[in-house]
DNA sequence: TCAACTGTTCTACTGCAGTAGAATGAAACT
DNA sequence: AGTTTCATTCTACTGCAGTAGAACAGTTGA
């Protein structure tokens, strides 16, 4: 089951994913102080994310929490990257990054052992 | 300088990118055959790449041609999608990537060849 | 010279993500 | 009991990417 976020359900999202549980009131608080949100529009965008069913909520104190993981949401938005951009090969998408960006040796050699132990 | 390209600019720039220069009546062309576009459609997005100037347009027939690259447009996209997803460590969308395990032997194999390479 | 054709531009509608003001309702205080 | 407060919901506007019909202009053929 894949559930497409948009770019504002990801800003709560990422809320919950730091802290973990979290009472709405409080997720808007943050979301004020943090991009300037109203706090309706927050609970507008939590109750989406309820609907499509990546927050569940729940007593006591009606907490959220998120059912959607952060490691979900990276895999379907880096798989519709890969699709868009790259034809569908995974292995393009790391060859072009690892052409950008220059890793440290320490990175270089975990991602050593990383590939040497794949399949 | 970075040309950030919608979804439908993609589909005339996938086009030059894969045929190279080529009028806008043959993109057109093929757009209305590939994703059913009316060929207005298909203009009015190619003025929209010119005006931004990810496309060029030379004499003679005003031919089109792609001014972005593929490699920048990428980029772009990925370093989007790693800042929003992965809080900017490049390293961890390598990582994740190769924890799914959703890679092909060739594309493992090709990987081998890149990281051993590195450094 | 004019008519038909067709590549190109002009103009405008549509759907939807993003955003939030107004309404609601339930607790807390007097 | 009445009033105030404040978390939550209801409802609706806005901007913009996506899309294309109608108008225009240049060329070809009669």
């Amino acid at each position: 089951m894949e559930i497409k976020l948009f770019d504002s359900e990801l800003k709560v999202m990422d809320i919950l994913w730091k802290e973990g549980d979290t009472t709405a009131k409080r997720i808007a608080e943050i979301l004020k102080e943090q991009v300037g949100w109203s706090k309706t529009t927050t609970y507008t965008v939590i109750k989406k994310c309820i609907a499509k069913g990546a927050i569940g909520r729940y007593d006591p104190d009606f907490v959220c929490h998120p059912v959607v993981t952060r490691e979900q949401t990276r895999k379907l938005e880096t798989t519709e990257l890969i699709n868009k951009m790259y034809d569908g090969a995974a292995d393009q998408l790391v060859a072009s990054i690892l052409g950008w960006k220059s890793l440290s040796p320490e990175e270089i050699k975990k991602l050593k052992e990383i590939v040497s132990n794949l399949e």
